[in-house]
DNA sequence: CTGGATCCACTCTGATACTG
DNA sequence: CAGTATCAGAGTGGATCCAG
């Protein structure tokens, strides 16, 4: 099975299937929340802690993205304080193992990509900080 | 090789690794630029066209960001009119594999998610379109 | 504790016009 | 042909306040 030429799959729709893949993952945080409950069933405020930097209004956002998408499920419990957890579905675990392939290509060209921008900027000193 | 819970090796960094990979290919329209490549050697306004939807200033932009991240190459003839031809390099081919596993993933997914998107606003009348 | 509502700043993108 | 420059609109994310 051949990896050559498997993108026409995706190209053959006009970029939909990426277009819609990036509407659906491609914002700041999905991922990071998706990856944040691999595994793990966790509340409101334990997601926020263990995703650094997400505000109150983006997780709220971001959970109710996926879990319209059927990606994750929300259980609030009718007590008092309120208690709501939240974990991923089958279908949502199916997305780790593409995205955490994707992220772990991001983590081992890094440095490569990185040297690359360096020897870029060094060769167009005009562009560099402006774009 | 086990893959439940390989995302700690993502969230690891605090999500530097995720966020890295955003700002590279989270964008509306790097993924579609470099399936487009795949295998391929193009010109300007051929990518242009087989890119349908994309203006002259983010093909520009992307092929300028690819090119610094060492994703691609432009190649400049000093001919008139001009010529220019875009190509993947090496490590822009490695990106094709798992970025297509995660288009694929979009693909097979999509009827269940936009199954369960029409379930979530019958039972969410209310914050259907808002959101 | 959970999260809705509002306001604001910033970025991203597209359209248009112009250049070598 | 292959860009660059400028402008305007939309979208996104963050801070804050408020409510069940």
């Amino acid at each position: 099975m051949s990896t050559y030429r498997r993108s026409c799959l995706i190209r053959g729709d006009g970029g939909r299937a990426i277009r819609g893949l990036l509407d659906r993952v491609g914002d700041k945080w999905t991922l990071l929340v998706v990856t944040t409950l691999d595994g793990e069933r966790l509340r409101f405020t334990e997601l926020q802690h263990r995703v650094p930097g997400i505000s109150q209004r983006m997780l709220t956002r971001t959970l109710r993205h996926l879990e319209r998408d059927g990606l994750i499920t929300r259980t609030a419990y009718p007590e008092v304080p309120p208690r709501v957890e939240y974990a991923l579905t089958p279908r949502g675990r199916t997305l780790i193992a593409p995205a955490v392939a994707l992220a772990e290509w991001a983590v081992d060209n890094d440095p490569a990509i990185t040297a690359s921008q360096a020897a870029y900027d060094a060769a167009h000193p005009s562009a560099a900080a402006t774009d």
